[in-house]
Parts: structure tokens; C-alpha cells; sequence
DNA sequence: CCAAACTCACTGCGCGACGCAGTAACTTGC
DNA sequence: GCAAGTTACTGCGTCGCGCAGTGAGTTTGG
């Protein structure tokens, strides 16, 4: 079994920790400097990240909740990247109140060119791991996609200390 | 050797990438969530992080190039941490020009006792990794931060397409 | 030495993303 | 079939941010 008090162990911890919090100071950095390029904001670029990685289309309270962002912010967004032409809005058949956000393929195709691009450089760094040390890598993001989940939700419902 | 024409290899990556994208997502989120809690801006957190893994005070310059702000807006930044007490200005002796940035430990108890909390159910999750799948993790993380930092600066270098 | 060139932090100014509150269209539940 | 809830949308005000310029301070070259 695991010996939480081993200091080789706690010394690990802390390394990951470490790291974890530079990997997301980078990882903000590229999504501004990926912005930048493409003339879009952060939130922009995230939105169609959210659209580009779900099968189906969403709706404006999916991307609302997504983002964090309120209706009301969600409908300027989507009426950014409609501009943009990078989406269409399409009336939904089923519940004739919501909206129907669909990508538009040929608009996006210098954003996924792009990180298509920077992708595959990524990929290089995961040549010299193992199956197993991929599978790990993979399993640990998700659960701590997981409880950031759980956390956010605590955190909304912590009073605020003021 | 690995094979990278090898069918399951492919699909680990494709998981990999999948699950690094919907734990980004739920950084962001998260991040938003503890500014929010905190009654912050994502930034302002972002920079306090920044501060206290830093062994000695930031410059306001240091800040805006960690943060991807401007230098101006760093100074804003600066403002308002030093108005809710968070920060110190301390003019640097060897260069009069400077302005060190200096974090109020006892200001930040309250932020940093956050994190510790939701760090403590964070490190839960590496109970059960050996200790060889964390190493591979944390590797993963460094090298995943420093192509993120060299693909910033590809992308600056990058002429604007418009 | 001293003047030009550079760097640092800071300051108006304008833009625009965002939250808030209210509205209309539509759906669901009692 | 009416009340309550949901969805997307719209003024309005706030405020973080980039841009361009300023002065203090430093470095460099003749």
C-alpha cells in the first residue's frame, strides 16, 4: 500500500503540485497568445474549443454554463463568432425556445489547422511514455478534471468571506 | 521502441488530448470559481499565485511578462491588489526605476488556507499512483509547460493571418 | 563626462467584454 | 388552462485591458 507519511512520496507531491501550476500559467498564456493570432479572445477561442469537441451542436445555456459565463454573455459571444462566421444559429425543432449553435467547418479550418499544428508537436512528448505511463497521465487528468468539478460546486455554495 | 503507427497507442493519444481539454476547461472554471469566491478577477489570483511560488518579490514587470499583460495594466493590477491589502510596494535600492512587489502573508491566509483545502482532496487523488506514475505525471506536466512556452513564441513570431 | 538611447513604472483615454435586471416567447406542471 | 419555470435576448453601467505618451532613472558611446 501507499505510505502517505513517506517523505520521498510527500517530496513527489509537491513536485506535481509545482508543476501542475506552471503547466496552467502556461497553458493560459498559450490560449491568450493563440487568441492573439487569430484575432479572437480567450473566451472566443475556448467557445469554439467547447463546440468543436462535442458531436452535437449546442445550445446558448450549454455554452453559458460551460464558460461560466451568463445567458446574457453567452448571447454576445455567440454573437461574436456568428459575425466572425465561425458559427450559424439554427432555431431548434424540439423546444422552439432554444438556439442551436453549430460551427461552421470551412471558417474553422485555420483554427484547427492551427492547433492541428500545434498538436502534433505535442504529441512528440508522448512517444517516449509507456502505455501504462499514458494511461496514468490520462486517468489522473481526469479525475482531477473530476473534482474541479466537485470543487466548483463547493465553492459556489461556500459564503462568501468579505 | 514505440510504435506510433500502433492502433491503440493512437487511441491513448486521442484520450489523452481529449482529457487535457476538458481539464483545462475545468481549470478555468475553477480558477473563476476561487476569484469569484474571494470576490477577485481570475487575473488578480492568477498574479497572487505567481507571488507566492516565487521565493522573492516580482518586479512589476516580471508580472506583466508571467501574466501576458502590459505594463500598464500590470501597474492597474498592482493597484488593486495593493488596495485590498494583498501586496506592498517597495522601491528596489539597486534600481531606483524598479518597484518591488512584495505579498502580505497575513492578508493571504485566507486565500492560500483555500487552496490548501482544496489542495488537501487534490492530493487524495494521488494516493493511489505509484510512485513511478507520478513521476511520469509530473514529467509529463514540465515538458507540456515548456513546448507551451516555446509554442508561445512561435506564435507571437507568426505573421497575423487576416 | 555628458548626451543620446534605452528601460521602468505610471497615467489619460477609449474600447469592449461582462454581469445585472428586465422582457418576450415558449414549455411544463398542478 | 393558468401559473410557474426556462430559454434567449436586450439596455445599461461597470471595469479590466491595450495603446500611446510621460517622467524618472540607467546604460552606453564618443
Amino acid at each position: 500500500m501507499t505510505d502517505v507519511t513517506d517523505p520521498d512520496r510527500a517530496r513527489l507531491y509537491e513536485e506535481l503540485a509545482l508543476e501542475s501550476r506552471r503547466y496552467l500559467a502556461a497553458y493560459v498564456l498559450f490560449n491568450q497568445a493563440v487568441a492573439d493570432h487569430l484575432g479572437l479572445h480567450p473566451t472566443d477561442v475556448q467557445c469554439l474549443s467547447l463546440l468543436t469537441a462535442e458531436p452535437a451542436p449546442l445550445t446558448v445555456r450549454q455554452i453559458a454554463d460551460r464558460t461560466g459565463l451568463t445567458t446574457g454573455s453567452a448571447t454576445r459571444l455567440v454573437d461574436r463568432l456568428e459575425r466572425g462566421g465561425y458559427v450559424t444559429r439554427t432555431p431548434d425543432r424540439q423546444d422552439r425556445r432554444r438556439v442551436l449553435v453549430t460551427p461552421v467547418p470551412e471558417r474553422l479550418a485555420r483554427v484547427t489547422a492551427l492547433w492541428d499544428d500545434l498538436g502534433q508537436t505535442w504529441q512528440t512528448l508522448l512517444d517516449d511514455h509507456s502505455e501504462d505511463e499514458l494511461r496514468a497521465i490520462t486517468r489522473h487528468l481526469r479525475r482531477a478534471h473530476d473534482l474541479g468539478h466537485t470543487q466548483v460546486q463547493r465553492l459556489r455554495a461556500m459564503p462568501r468571506p468579505d
